[in-house]
DNA sequence: GCAACTTTGGCAACCGATTGCCAGGTTGCG
DNA sequence: CGCAACCTGGCAATCGGTTGCCAAAGTTGC
């Protein structure tokens, strides 16, 4: 039960704990005999550092959490798995908590988290931008799916993606779409409904919202019926989840996709190719992001805060990553 | 950026350290006045207790790990949600890592997080019986989806599923079946397939098995394909991201599901009913799961070792929850 | 052979809490 | 009025490491 100390393993290498803790932290201040007897002592008494004494001391804890927004979707799967690689390849763990879509959660987490880790990654963070600046003055904080002010963030290039599903409905014939909106505290949804309004107009099209929804599969139903209500011929939504559920209900509805109305996602979703018809949505590298993610917050824990020399600090700040609109079957030519 | 501690807390209370710390601690071991001072103190400093100088000496760190096998398979989601909640409830945090259906990630992540929680809730653990024996000797553990001697774990009834699989196939008039297997460390695989071996004769059913695969949906191709040359009437996969690999695959090659062949898998993940055709699974609570098991570690954590009375702590040991299998078009009578 | 320099390893202070023990001040009761 | 029993709050040790500083030992150069 009892752990070894570096007081147990001085003791069985007949040395002071300093020396032994210098093994570890800085094996070049000690002599090379001494060094192979103080591992040979802590291999045998099985030795794992104490991280939290280390961290008492150092103020460093070789942790870093990552708060998702909504873990059951899955569009952060990748964002993790490139996030934690990352993180291990630099010795670090990463933890990862639930903000469960609220604000107060991700909040509580923050707080609880913030003495015992280095830094935070706050993915599609709902917490309003004036909290986030507080926090960032306080904590090393890197974004990711937002961009606000001069914290560092790493977010799939909206206005490119929009472009091309923009494109794409009017090479397919539409004059116009509906929105389907995600929750109001998300950034990207109202980063995506601003590209898509504003880039309309050049495409020939006619931009329409309706929502905010709740970004679930059991939602769309809801979603569904609001925007047949405006008889279009296309439909964005605001993540695969929602599209998903719209389709469901269309079906239901006895609606058609592509041939009455077309449907479109965001994110990419493993479960958007599954579906029937198979989804087209705008993916982004995921893995990537969350690997650049990790990157960058591990930057900042280096040079303490404001980088050492301003222009090379900027370019690393706000990190926009290429976005690729993957074509399904749920698009197609506009009706009539 | 430098947090404040207790004895700034003090010094601006006008009190001792000692009684800041009892404040928080042992709030009736202080005076209602004092109390109050240092409150307001704490308050307008904004103070938040280290937890690492409190894990330093008292040895509890109010936090437990939740070790993934693979984070990216959604059947955890709900395990995750239904633990995050009992664990805030109790006023713990919940840290989750992955192990990328690795032993060794596995093993490296428990070590590193050795000294940082209070105990591990390893989830569909990869590692060997003789290692998970050695672990649970040394800290505080609780398997979920695995049972092993007097571990305390938390496990689907897999008997009692299985036998709601077979007679389910029997009824629809199959005589035998092909079990589509998932990787070899994995116990609950391997409890399915004991399960619906031994109760395949009962039930009139021959059952044969392919594999192991690993459960993706990528990996469905490949099972597919091995299950069809048995030329068998249906395929149970390992879970369910196989079993619409499987589909997938079938349909491909101009298999009808479930005409031709029917397909049930395990875990009813979200994408389950999207799928076409929906695929009958069996499910289970995975919330509750996820709630009992952190509730078990918490009693674990209690008493240090070995419960109080060991009648009460033996039926705690080993739960195991009822399943449902949730019939949906992907089963359908034998052909021919 | 001796001064100057470099290694090597020990001492002790420190990180931020918790907690056993003790002292001073109150209160209660005879 | 005196003494015991409480109630408060302070002192100081402790948890397990890290690290600045120093001294002893070993090298090197002349």
């Amino acid at each position: 039960m009892q752990q070894p100390t570096i007081y147990d393993v001085a003791r069985l290498a007949g040395v002071a704990p300093s020396t032994v803790s210098r093994t570890f932290g800085r094996p070049d201040r000690v002599g090379a005999a001494t060094r192979e007897r103080v591992q040979a002592a802590a291999d045998e008494l099985g030795y794992v550092p104490n991280p939290h004494a280390r961290a008492l001391q150092t103020g460093r804890h070789k942790t870093i959490a990552m708060v998702i927004s909504d873990i059951a979707n899955p569009h952060f799967f990748e964002l993790i798995r490139g996030a934690e690689q990352r993180a291990k390849a630099a010795e670090n763990t990463l933890v990862i908590v639930n903000a469960e879509e609220s604000p107060t959660i991700e909040r509580d987490q923050v707080r609880g988290l913030s003495r015992s880790v280095d830094g935070f990654i706050l993915a599609a963070s709902r917490l309003p931008d004036q909290e986030l600046r507080d926090l960032s003055a306080q904590h090393h904080v890197v974004l990711v799916d937002r961009e606000l002010d001069s914290i560092p963030s790493v977010v799939m290039d909206t206005a490119a993606g929009c472009r091309q599903i923009l494109e794409h409905l009017e090479s397919l014939g539409h004059r116009e779409f509906t929105y389907c909106a995600g929750p109001p505290g998300s950034w990207m949804g109202a980063a995506r409904w601003a590209a898509l309004r504003t880039g309309a107009e050049e495409h020939g099209l006619r931009a329409r919202r309706v929502g905010p929804y709740t970004p679930t599969v059991a939602n769309g139903g809801v979603a569904a019926d609001g925007a047949l209500r405006s008889g279009t011929t296309a439909l964005v939504a605001h993540n695969d989840l929602l599209a998903i559920g719209i389709m469901r209900r269309l079906a239901d509805r006895g609606v058609r996709v592509p041939e009455d109305i077309s449907v479109i996602g965001f994110d990419d979703i493993f479960a958007a190719e599954l579906v029937q018809p198979p989804l087209t949505t705008l993916g982004g590298p995921d893995a990537h992001a969350g690997r650049l993610a990790v990157e960058m917050l591990l930057e900042l824990l280096k040079g303490p805060r404001g980088g050492s020399s301003r222009d090379d600090a900027e370019p690393l700040h706000h990190q926009r990553l290429p976005t690729s609109l993957v074509l399904r079957d749920s698009s197609g030519p506009a009706k009539g």
